[in-house]
DNA sequence: TTGACATATGCTTATATACGAATATATTAC
DNA sequence: GTAATATATTCGTATATAAGCATATGTCAA
């Protein structure tokens, strides 16, 4: 089996940097395709096609406006990655790390 | 150019369900490859790999126990991923998000 | 040393990119 | 209709998996 489609779920698409880019630009506001090209250093021909996974994903969607098409961020769809890694924020707390080194121990020695 | 490369980042490395899986179990405490095999259904071989892959993004440490390999996780490599998707944060809060709404239309209009 | 156990590595295959370049498809203006 | 602008799609290529299976490496025990 090859590696998951970019387009499996929220995860994929965002492990892209290029991809990330255009979403932190989208945070701001709605933005149209060459905006977006604008401000970055990647071909609209790539921007598009960037878009397509992140759309695809959920995690932007796009209306039409003249012949421009504005996209915007759907910041929901980022919940499920935050949620995620919050799971393990508690891990990264210096003073609770400390702790659970400590119980993690006792643990250990319990189990002998 | 191909797709980058799951030793690239953190978030390569986790956009794998399994990885994730595995990253969750280790949530809880410092496991051998065989407890984990144990906990999730997949191969040694695959397990083995898939840590193999974390370790090189630094999710997870591994030290020598006798003929086993414990693995943990460390979970401040998983601090840039909630770092850069709390950015967000705000914007799937419904109450701030009429406020954006209202802001970007007015911004908006005023760049007319 | 031999054997059993724990883990890592090598090989093959099917599959999916990301980029570049060219081209196709709207949509508006003249 | 024609040109110009904005965006999407197609094609080719180099590359990287993830899984399955076999096998190698390492470590302890008798």
């Amino acid at each position: 089996m090859a590696r998951a489609a970019t387009t499996a779920d929220a995860f994929n698409a965002i492990a892209e940097p290029r991809r990330r880019e255009i979403v932190e630009l989208l945070g701001d506001r709605e933005l149209s395709v060459n905006e977006i090209v604008g401000g970055m250093p990647l071909s609209q021909p790539q921007v598009s096609k960037h878009l397509h996974v992140l759309k695809e994903v959920g995690v932007v969607q796009s209306r039409k406006d003249g012949r421009q098409r504005l996209y915007r961020l759907d910041a929901t769809s980022l919940r499920p990655i935050h949620d995620w890694v919050s799971g393990f924020e508690r891990l990264w707390n210096e003073r609770l790390d400390r702790l659970d080194s400590y119980l993690d121990e006792a643990q250990r020695k319990e189990m002998r």
